[in-house]
DNA sequence: ATAATGACATGTT
DNA sequence: TAACATGCCATTA
C-alpha cells in the first residue's frame, strides 16, 4: 500500500473522531482537516478506505441529511442500519434527521488535525450555527 | 504537464 | 420540493 497523502491521513483521523450516534457532512469533514471545498474528496477517501482500519465511514452523509453513498461494498441499506443501531433515526429516504445529530467538533479534536487557533474559531462558528 | 473524475455543496429555476 | 447548473480540488490516467 502506497503512503497516503496528508489529506487522506487527516480525513480518517477526523472520521474516527466523530462519536457513536452522531454524524457529519462531508463538507464538514473537510473543514476539519482544512480544506472547506474538499467534500467530493473526502467522499473519495472513504470509498476506498470505508470498511479499513476501524473507520466508522457511515456517520458520514452530505450536507442535506441523506445517505448518498456509491460503493459496490456497501449499500445504503447497510449504512442505514449501522446508523439505527447507534439510536439514530432514519426514513424511508434515507433522510436524517442531521440537525439534531450533528456532531460539533470539540477545539481540542480540531488542535489533533493541526488546526491553526484563528482557523479553528472560523469552523467552531459556522458549525455552531447550524 | 494536462485533463478527466467524482460517497459533495450551494445557488438558481 | 425537485431538477439543474456551477464551483471545487485531491487523485488518477
Amino acid at each position: 500500500m502506497a503512503t497516503q497523502s496528508i489529506f487522506t491521513s487527516k480525513v480518517l483521523k477526523a472520521v474516527k473522531l466523530i462519536p457513536k450516534g452522531k454524524v457529519a457532512s462531508y463538507g464538514q469533514v473537510a473543514s476539519m482537516v482544512g480544506v472547506p471545498r474538499a467534500a467530493r474528496q473526502v467522499g473519495r477517501v472513504l470509498y476506498e478506505h470505508g470498511g479499513k482500519n476501524k473507520i466508522p465511514w457511515w456517520r458520514v452523509i452530505n450536507n442535506n441529511g441523506y445517505i448518498v453513498i456509491k460503493n459496490p461494498e456497501h449499500s445504503p441499506n447497510e449504512q442505514k442500519e449501522l446508523l439505527e443501531a447507534e439510536g439514530i433515526k432514519i426514513n424511508k429516504k434515507l433522510k436524517i434527521d442531521i440537525k439534531k445529530y450533528r456532531y460539533i467538533p470539540t477545539k481540542k479534536d480540531l488542535k489533533i488535525l493541526e488546526n491553526d487557533d484563528l482557523y479553528i474559531q472560523l469552523i467552531l462558528r459556522k458549525f455552531k450555527n447550524l
